[in-house]
DNA sequence: TTTT
DNA sequence: TTTT
């Protein structure tokens, strides 16, 4: 097949503490509620109005789930980067019904804190693995104390 | 509290010629659908494997349905982007049901022909309005003049 | 030209205020400049390395400079949208140099605040023009304080 | 503090052929130059104007280069999706000099060919290698098992 | 220097 | 149901 992308990008926050379970071989599986919000002023009526989108969002990486159980809670905010993957269940009557979800499995997948506590992924823990060396898997950043400005001031003259 | 972003970014191919309907009010809603296929090499047995999602897609904005209208047909190639929503609806029984769609309305939403034939916009083509200065193809500075925004407040006519 | 696409998506930390200046026909134009960081563990020496990315981010479009004007200081978190463009200028000796630029002009530009005070756009300000009209450009969000449970409670059943 | 996302996604068209030069231990590196333009319509004057931006995509990622290197040629339509990079250096006179580049290394990279002639990868050839089960072309699940994460630490050779 |  |  030539050339496809299939690609979702949240940023938001978790409607609950991620769930996190284990496959018969002991891989885990996160799952994360994810809000996004929207509001605007009615051009008519002048009132605000919001609208807000709830996402399931289903982490098959083992590193990012390490990251979400570990450091994600009910109202964290976060980025999201996966794709769209639909699948097909039965319901209790066996009919066939579609969930779809942002999936963040493999490569191309990321998932970022925007709120972090001071004890983030980066900050401290790590180990090995494939999330710890991942540049979107944890990003301790520049200490905001201080900092940005050093670096400011040094004139980047491009 | 602040800021979300939901984004859908793909890369795919039609499934089959656009769906045109019309609102009561005349305004145009087109659905596309849309396919992406990745394909790997099984890890264990070393036999290629190949996944296609297909993805709905639903344009109320008006100069991107036009674009839809006149240039894809089944087969395009398209890069697309929008937004997530999941709307409820009833089946025949009155049960419940979700769907998933890819949104394109108001800002931050593109459709871009990958596979232009010679007939493209911006080839030449054109005219007026929102389509064909459409996203990707130039920003002349908003449209502050009319046009643009009035999907923004409407109610979402599923 | 059939088809291009040309996005930069950043999220990071403003190492300075804005920078506001007017156009001779007085509509602003904001500068900004937007650290990213990532961290790894080095494989070999397994000493922990960071690196840190500056980018100069200019905004043309009026409403999202108000915003930047009015809730955007140095530290602040952002999300933004634009796209890449280089311009070409001379320095005293009358070089040619080359800068490059994340711009926001026009559609698909987004800026959201990520670490929101609570005075922050969609909570209040308003007024008409492109800015607040659109969904990125500021999102009030659900308030922490309760807000998201409550709807995840309602067990979303797709 | 936490997080930060740094990403850049071009669709557009290559200016010539890539350039593939090697590291001195051996690793290759392509070059790539890519063009998106956009058109529109001006305002005042009704004329179509149009612009095109030029970016220099570097890529480090070894499967990456080989997808470069076999299949893209001048004029090809690539989707790239990297990470924005400034890099220091002097011109004959030893002034500093500063480089923007798109730069696809690592994790969160992409290469895909958007007009794939029949020889293109995924539609049969291939063999094993990062290239052929190239992020977008499937992911099943992290390579683990070496491969991937060599670029990480080391030296960024520009 | 590409593409339409 | 597409594409390769």
């Amino acid at each position: 097949m030539a050339g496809s992308v299939n690609k979702v990008i949240l940023v938001g926050n978790l409607g609950a503490d991620p769930e996190i379970r284990r496959t018969q071989d002991g891989r885990p599986i996160a799952n994360l509620r994810v809000a996004t919000s929207e509001s605007w002023r009615d051009r008519n009526s002048g009132e605000r109005r919001e609208r807000t989108e709830w996402h399931r969002v289903v982490i098959f990486n083992e590193g990012l789930c390490k990251i979400a159980e570990q450091y994600l809670r009910k109202g964290s905010k976060i980025y999201v980067e996966g794709q769209l993957q639909t699948r097909k269940w039965q319901d209790q009557s066996g009919q066939d019904r579609y969930s779809t979800e942002v999936v963040l499995q493999g490569f191309n997948s990321a998932l970022t804190m925007l709120d972090g506590r001071s004890d983030s992924p980066g900050g401290g823990g790590g180990g090995g693995g494939f999330g710890d060396t991942q540049q979107d898997y944890g990003q301790p950043a520049p200490a905001q104390e201080g900092g940005f400005s050093r670096d400011m001031d040094d004139e980047i003259p491009f």
